[in-house]
DNA sequence: ACCAGATAGTCAGGGCACTGAGTATTTCAG
DNA sequence: CTGAAATACTCAGTGCCCTGACTATCTGGT
């Protein structure tokens, strides 16, 4: 009766009525807006409860040069998910303190090699113990077949995605 | 038998070996981790299928300033997810493509008040449209009620953390 | 009317993340 | 052996994201 679509089309700027909501969407369904949400709580977490110095992706890193010294930078940024730049960036961080070590490859002079140093590795043995006691915290809210599922869903949706990015490797000639 | 404790403790830098890696975790099974790559993922995605010049979070923004045209900043980072300095800069960018109308509130001179224009009413409905599109190829690797619980867990594991962020609303005194 | 505290926004600074261009090095075809 | 392509890295530029310090404004108690 009182709103019709005249006035729908009128007021775009001085009503916020059902007109305007209508042409909105709920961002609690977007995946994108809730992984974003999700990594925010999450580097939350990590300042208050793992290290303020040391953030997430430098652990991954860390991490990596832990399980395989002697990585170059590509293959560090393959393992944990970055690129070039952003593993250079890292890297340049951990290395101006002290974690690990640079140097170029003899063999190889593009690359260089990255292993951790002791002091890296101490760092690393703290922060896993931390880690691993703020994802406790992290999944709490999920029941133990919960967090298995979460796991599952976030990589399947994250690996489909990457696929699309790097389509058909060539380990053989498609058809 | 080929291996023992006393090379482990010997080979920091040299060998790469078992003793080396039993020190480093799975970085799959840290939600963190995989937090960033669902978001990267999505990232690319984004990019790719929805738009290059509009972000996710300024779509965000664009679409809680449809929803609830005349909102300030602050109030606009609350409905997001994001602090008033990122909001600060997203709002920025947007007004400078003139795609929001920042104006100060005259009833309150500390407020910025923003609303959309009509060429940010155009591009949202654009965008809303593409992001559907995204969100099904996104989402395809799950199976309906899969989506469904893949919502669930996230928006809880986010809720609860930010929940320790902000402890006990003054709603009422606690016990 | 006044001043302390709360509130909204800005700014500086640090870190993550990507693209695209450019450099150095290696590899491979001719 | 030589030049083109591939490879590893660096650098510039843009954008997101936070904290902490600062400014301007408003509010409430005296």
């Amino acid at each position: 009766m009182t709103v019709n679509r005249d006035v729908y089309r009128q007021c775009t700027n001085e009503c916020d009525d059902a007109g305007a909501r209508m042409a909105a969407v709920d961002l609690t369904t977007h995946p994108g807006h809730l992984a974003r949400r999700l990594q925010q709580a999450h580097y939350l977490l990590w300042t208050t409860m793992v290290s303020e110095e040391t953030t997430s992706p430098q652990y991954a890193v860390l991490n990596t040069l832990v399980a395989e010294p002697g990585l170059d930078q590509r293959t560090v940024g393959e393992r944990v998910g970055l690129d070039r730049s952003t593993v250079a960036e890292v890297v340049g961080r951990l290395d101006r303190r002290g974690l690990v070590d640079k140097v170029r490859d003899p063999q190889d002079g593009r690359r260089s090699l990255l292993r951790p140093t002791d002091e890296g590795l101490r760092v690393h043995r703290r922060l896993g113990v931390r880690a691993a006691r703020m994802n406790q915290v992290f999944l709490a809210p999920l029941a133990p077949d919960e967090q298995a599922v979460f796991f599952d869903l976030i990589r399947r949706v994250t690996d489909a995605a990457e696929g699309l990015r790097h389509p058909a490797e060539p380990t053989a000639a498609p058809g």
